[in-house]
DNA sequence: GTGCATGCAAAAACTTTGCAGATAT
DNA sequence: ATATCTGCAAAGTTTTTGCATGCAC
């Protein structure tokens, strides 16, 4: 199965915010940030920066880690990544384009993460919110629990696990 | 303002469940580890490693810090405390008596927690990991977002602010 | 007694930082 | 030109591990 890729389009349309944000800051566009941006971009689901340097480095591949930590901190900043911390290990990072409506659903046996959007409880959450005279930026809403497979169910598989062994991509 | 505590008969509880798991597991109950569970029990809140570290010696001075990361590997194991690493910085760590029902709603600019329930939301997400055929076992619900005062709003005040530095407990 | 637990210190894992040379504007 | 970037390596943090001794069972 081909690697889960973004429309080519999308990844352009972040790669221009990304350029207008380092502009409008007074920053420079690079090489290596740009490579990165796009590496980034192209993959739906998480990176590591580990993972996102070994990508990165397909396409430059002098490239170092410092540099991913630091641009990974610029799109962080410009909203177009978002930290995800999950269970133990290293931290993940999401693009932007993951994040408007998916929320996680993880498998504590498989360590399989699927996600999910629920209009429900996005508007539960804002009346929440609302109610404590708050205006909510971002959340993270994760379930965790048991796939079929890991409660025993025969013939039950944990969604997401057969296709690949530990992430939705290459 | 006295520090933020659990009624005794809960942190009595939690360290039953806490020693049973050690028995059934074949492990030992030891001074330390009771030490550190009742310091972790008996505070609502989230706790860092090193927090529990300074509370617990002041049961037991002799503490190192292995022993802490240790015990809580176990209480984590065994459900009674869970990992919340928000923002940046170090993990902490929460009591299960604070899990069952607290979501978060974080305000971005003071920093500070607040904590909600809303069954409409619990129903969903139990709605939601069953179509996909998962039983959840504990999920974490963040709302990051501006208070009132934050946004500006005059008479506005963080929720949790005013009477304590970092908590809206007790 | 036996085996698990502890404390210490060393090691590992993950991030950040300093600097001299390279590069975008 | 000039200020920002980069890669490397060193320094920081946080967490884990190894081991000899100590303690619970």
């Amino acid at each position: 199965m081909a690697p889960a890729e973004r429309e080519e389009n999308d990844v352009d349309g972040l790669m221009g915010q990304f350029r207008a944000y380092l502009t409008k800051k007074g920053l420079k566009s690079t090489r290596q940030r740009d490579v990165i941006a796009e590496s980034f971009f192209s993959h739906t689901g998480h990176l590591s920066i580990e993972e996102l340097l070994a990508l990165a480095r397909k396409d430059y591949p002098r490239l170092g880690y410092a540099t991913v930590y630091r641009t990974l901190k610029l799109l962080t900043e410009c909203g177009l990544a978002a930290e995800r911390r999950f269970g133990e290990g290293q931290t993940m990072y999401e693009a932007a384009g993951d994040l408007e409506h998916h929320d996680h659903l993880i498998c504590l046996e498989c360590g399989h993460v699927l996600e999910f959007h629920n209009e429900e409880i996005e508007r539960e959450q804002e009346r929440v919110a609302r109610s404590f005279g708050f205006t909510v930026i971002r959340h993270r809403h994760e379930l965790y629990g048991l796939c079929p497979r890991a409660r025993g169910i025969k013939g039950g598989s944990c969604p997401g696990e057969d296709a690949r062994p530990h992430r939705p991509l290459a």
